[in-house]
DNA sequence: AGCACGCCGACT
DNA sequence: GTCGGCGTGCTC
C-alpha cells in the first residue's frame, strides 16, 4: 500500500472521531498541526464549540467545503495507532455495521488520554538503614532487593511485600526506602516464562507442545482446546503464553466478566513470577490508563481481561486464548454489539497471531469450525479418567402421571426437598416465558392463537394478557371462547416460568423461591444485580429462564432439574438444546470436584430423542453431531444467517410503528431472499425506561446479509429518540 | 454540548 | 402580524 505514513503540517486529513456524524466513512477532514501527524497518530480536534478525541484515519476526503477545514489542536501523547487496530476497527464495524465511531470509543476507552502523564511517587531501595530491623521492615527490604533497582508504588510495594504502608512510610522516614517522583502509569513487572511451571500430565504437555508450535509460527491460526474440568486445559494454555512472552509478543486471556477472579490471578502469577496487568469493567481509571499507556508502548506482556480487553491497542499481540469460549457472556447486549468470540479471531487473523478457543462444552459453532477444518482442534482427557462421569439422569415424563396442572415430578420434587435440608441451592430450569404457553377452550378444544402468525398466544399473568412471542401482538384473556363463544372454560395449560414459581411455592411452602424471567425485571442491571445476590445464597429454589445460566456461577447450586426439555428441542429458541447441555454439564460436572456433588435432571417425554440421549451418555460428540444436523435443517446458524433489529424509545406506540414500517418494507431483504419476522418486543422489553422492539432476520449463510441489512434500514426516520442497533448472530431469543 | 433555524400556535 | 416554544440539524 502507498499510503503516506506522515503528514506535514497544513496538509488536508481524515481524523475519525469518537463521535458519531451522519453517515459515511464516519471520518472528518481538519488540516495537519504543526510539527504536522503520523498516520494512526491520537489527536485532538475540534467539533463545533467541543474537543474530540480521533485517530489520523488517512489523507482528507476532500469532500468538506475546504474554508470549513479546522486544524487539530494537538497530537496526543501516545503510540500512533497501528494499521493492524485501525483495520481490525474497520472490519468489525463494517461485520457488525456499527459505526465506526462507536467502535472507536471501544479502543479509546482509557480516561485521560489527553492529559501529559502525570507525575507520583514511587518507592526504591534507599542508601539508610534502619534504627530498628522489624519482621515488617525486614519483608519490605527483601522484597525491593528481590528486584533489584526497581522502583513501586506504594500500595504495591506494601503488597507484595504483605505489610501495611504505614512500615513503607516508616522506612522512608529512615532513609533506609527513597520516595522520588516519576512519571505515572509505570511498566508492569516483567514476567518470566522459563519458570518452571506445574508438571503437566503427558497428555498436557502433548497440547501444550502443539500449541506452543503455533504461536511459534508467528501466524494466524485458530485451536479449539476442549477439556473437561480438572483437565488442566489452563496449565496448558498458559504454555502458549509462555511461547508468546519467549519470542517477544504479547499475550492477551479473555474470560468472562465472573470467572476474572483474584484466584485465577494468582495462578497466573505462580506460573510466571509476576503479576500480569488485568482489565475489566471494575477497574479504577488510574488502572485503566495504565494498562492501556503500557499496552501501547509494549511494556505489558500479558493482560487479563474481559472482552473489552480486545480493543487495548497491543504493539505485538501473539496470542488470544479466549477461556470458556461457550459462554454467551462473551456477547455484549448493550451498546456496540459484538460477539468477544469472533473479534478475537478476526484481530488475530489481522494481526497474525494465534487464538485458543478453551471450553469443556464447546459452542456448536467452534465445534462447527473445527470439524470444517476452519480451526485446530485439540483434546484433553480428564486426569481423573472415565470415572468423575457427571450425574445427570431422565426422568421418564410418561411414567410419572402427573396432573395436567403440574410440571415438578416426584422424583424432582424429592431430589429438591433434600437440598433444602443440606441448605443447598436447586434450579429449576425452563425454557418458556409467561405463565402457559397454551389457552384452551375446555368446552371445544380451540386454541388461541395469533392472528398474524402461526402461533399460540401465551398468556402473561403479569401482564394481565395474551402475548404472541412472535410478532408481540397481544390482546385481554378472553372471557368468551372465541370459537365457541362459551363462557367461563377457557385454561391456562403448560407451564411457563410464572406459574412453575407458584408450583413450587405450593410444594415446598418454608423454601425461599425466587422466579428469574426477563419479563418480571424492568432492566437489565436490576435482573443482574438479583441473580448476584441469589448466587450468594439469597435463595434456596430458583426458577428460571435461560437468562439464569447466562455467564452466572452459582456455588451453592448442587441441583438442576430441567422441567421440560422436550420444549428446547423444538426451536424456540435455537440454541435451547445447546444451553440445556452445557448448563446440565457445568452443573453436573461438578460431581468430581467439589465436596458436594451436582446432580442434573430432565424431565422428558421423549427420552429416546437423540439429542436427549447424548446429553445424558455424556456423550459431546454425538450431541454436536445431533444438534448440527438439527439446526442445518432448520438452517439456522451455524448453517444459515440470523441479525437481529433492536428499535427502542420511550414509547411502545412509536417504537411497534417503526418496527412494523421495517417488516412492511422489505424489499432490500427480499432481494437476497432473507425472511423478516416480527416485530416483538425484545428479550429485555424495557432497559432504562426506553422500550425495546425487536425483528429477526434470517438468511442462507452464503447471503451478503450486512449490505442488505444496511440498505434495508437506512431510509427509516429515527425521529425523537428512536434509536435502532443492529445485532449480528444474535444470541438470545426470549 | 450548544446554538441557529424554522414551524406552528397564541396573543396583541 | 409577531413572539416564543420546541423539535431538528449542524458542527470537519
Amino acid at each position: 500500500m502507498s499510503e503516506p505514513q506522515f503528514f506535514d503540517e497544513g496538509c488536508l486529513i481524515a481524523v475519525l472521531t469518537t463521535q458519531a456524524m451522519g453517515r459515511g466513512s464516519g471520518a472528518l477532514d481538519y488540516r495537519a498541526p504543526e510539527g504536522g501527524c503520523a498516520l494512526g497518530a491520537f489527536v485532538e480536534v475540534p467539533l463545533g464549540p467541543r474537543k474530540l478525541v480521533g485517530v489520523v484515519w488517512g489523507p482528507g476526503q476532500g469532500d468538506y467545503d475546504l474554508a470549513k477545514v479546522r486544524p487539530v489542536y494537538r497530537v496526543l501523547d501516545a503510540a500512533p495507532m497501528r494499521e493492524e487496530l485501525r483495520s481490525f476497527l474497520a472490519r468489525a464495524a463494517a461485520y457488525t455495521l456499527t459505526p465506526l465511531p462507536a467502535m472507536l470509543r471501544l479502543a479509546t476507552r482509557a480516561p485521560g488520554l489527553g492529559d501529559p502523564p502525570g507525575m507520583r511517587k514511587i518507592y526504591r531501595r534507599g542508601a539508610g538503614e534502619p534504627d530498628k530491623m522489624t519482621a515488617a521492615r525486614a519483608k519490605v527490604l527483601a522484597a525491593l532487593s528481590d528486584y533489584g533497582d526497581l522502583a513501586f508504588t506504594l500500595k504495591e510495594l506494601a503488597e507484595m511485600s504483605g505489610v501495611g504502608t504505614s512500615v513503607v512510610k516508616g522506612l522512608v522516614a529512615q532513609g533506609a526506602v527513597r520516595e522520588e517522583e516519576s512519571p505515572r502509569d509505570l511498566p508492569y513487572p516483567r514476567l518470566d516464562p522459563d519458570l518452571p511451571g506445574k508438571a503437566l500430565t503427558q497428555d498436557q504437555a502433548a497440547g501444550a507442545g502443539q500449541l506452543a508450535e503455533a504461536v511459534g509460527s508467528e501466524a494466524y491460526g485458530t485451536t479449539l482446546l476442549r477439556g473437561v474440568t480438572g483437565s488442566g486445559k489452563t496449565e496448558v494454555y498458559l504454555e502458549a503464553v509462555a511461547a508468546a512472552l519467549r519470542s517477544g509478543r504479547q499475550a492477551l486471556v479473555l474470560l468472562p466478566e465472573i470467572a476474572l477472579t483474584v484466584e485465577f490471578l494468582t495462578r497466573v502469577e505462580a506460573r510466571f513470577g509476576a503479576r500480569p496487568a488485568e482489565w475489566h469493567s471494575g477497574a479504577t481509571m488510574t488502572e485503566r490508563r495504565r494498562i492501556w499507556r503500557m499496552v501501547g508502548a509494549g511494556d505489558v506482556q500479558l493482560v487479563i481481561g474481559a472482552r473489552s480487553a480486545l480493543f487495548l491497542p497491543f504493539q505485538n499481540l501473539g496470542l488470544i486464548v479466549v477461556d470458556e469460549e461457550h459462554d454467551t457472556s462473551y456477547k455484549q447486549e448493550e451498546g456496540v454489539l459484538y460477539n468477544a468470540r469472533d473479534m478475537a479471531v478476526l484481530r488475530a487473523s489481522i494481526c497474525g497471531a494465534q487464538v485458543v478457543l478453551a471450553s469443556a462444552t464447546p459452542s456448536l459453532e467452534s465445534w462447527a469450525n473445527a470439524q470444517a477444518g476452519r480451526y485446530a482442534r485439540l483434546e484433553l482427557t480428564a486426569r481423573f479418567g472415565p470415572a468423575v462421569m457427571p450425574q445427570m439422569r431422565a426422568i421418564d415424563m410418561r411414567a410419572e402421571s402427573l396432573p395436567s396442572d403440574r410440571w415438578i415430578s416426584g422424583v424432582l420434587q424429592q431430589e429438591v426437598t433434600k437440598r433444602l435440608e443440606l441448605g443447598e441451592q436447586s434450579l429449576l430450569f425452563i425454557n418458556r416465558r409467561g405463565y402457559a404457553p397454551i389457552t384452551l377452550c375446555r368446552a371445544c378444544g380451540h386454541q388461541v392463537g395469533c392472528d398474524h402468525c402461526d402461533a399460540r398466544l401465551v398468556e402473561h399473568r403479569f401482564l394481565k394478557r395474551l402475548v404472541c412471542h412472535q410478532c408481540g401482538e397481544s390482546k385481554p384473556m378472553p372471557e368468551l371462547c372465541p370459537s365457541c363463544g362459551v363462557e367461563g372454560r377457557m385454561a391456562a395449560v403448560g407451564p411457563g416460568v410464572e406459574r412453575l414459581g407458584e408450583e413450587a411455592t405450593a410444594l415446598f411452602p418454608e423454601a425461599r423461591i425466587a422466579t428469574l424471567s426477563s419479563d418480571l425485571y424492568g432492566s437489565a442491571r436490576a435482573l443482574k444485580a438479583q441473580i448476584e445476590e441469589i448466587a450468594e445464597g439469597a435463595a434456596d429454589v430458583i426458577i428460571g429462564t435461560q437468562l439464569v445460566a447466562k455467564g452466572h456461577n452459582f456455588p451453592n447450586l448442587t441441583l438442576v432439574g430441567v422441567i421440560d426439555a422436550d420444549l428446547g428441542l423444538q426451536g424456540s429458541d435455537l440454541r435451547a438444546a445447546e444451553r440445556t447441555f452445557q448448563l446440565m454439564r457445568q452443573v453436573a460436572g461438578r460431581a468430581g470436584r467439589v465436596e458436594r456433588p451436582g446432580v442434573a435432571l430432565m424431565q422428558t417425554y421423549q427420552p429416546e430423542h437423540p439429542v436427549i440421549r447424548a446429553i445424558l451418555a455424556g456423550d459431546e460428540e454425538r450431541f454436536w453431531t445431533a444438534e448440527a444436523r438439527e439446526r442445518e435443517a432448520a438452517g439456522v446458524p451455524p448453517y444459515g444467517r440470523m441479525a437481529g433489529i433492536i428499535l427502542s424509545g420511550g414509547d411502545v406506540g412509536q417504537v411497534f410503528d417503526a418496527g412494523n414500517l421495517l417488516a412492511r418494507h422489505d424489499g432490500a431483504l427480499r432481494a437476497v431472499g432473507a425472511q423478516v419476522f416480527g416485530p416483538a418486543p425484545a428479550p429485555i422489553a424495557r432497559v432504562r425506561g426506553r422500550h425495546r422492539v425487536r425483528l429477526l432476520v434470517k438468511a442462507e449463510k452464503s447471503v451478503p446479509l450486512q449490505s442488505a441489512l444496511a440498505a434495508w434500514v437506512a431510509p427509516l426516520p429515527l425521529k425523537g429518540d428512536l434509536r435502532l442497533a443492529i445485532d449480528i448472530d444474535p444470541q438470545s431469543f426470549y
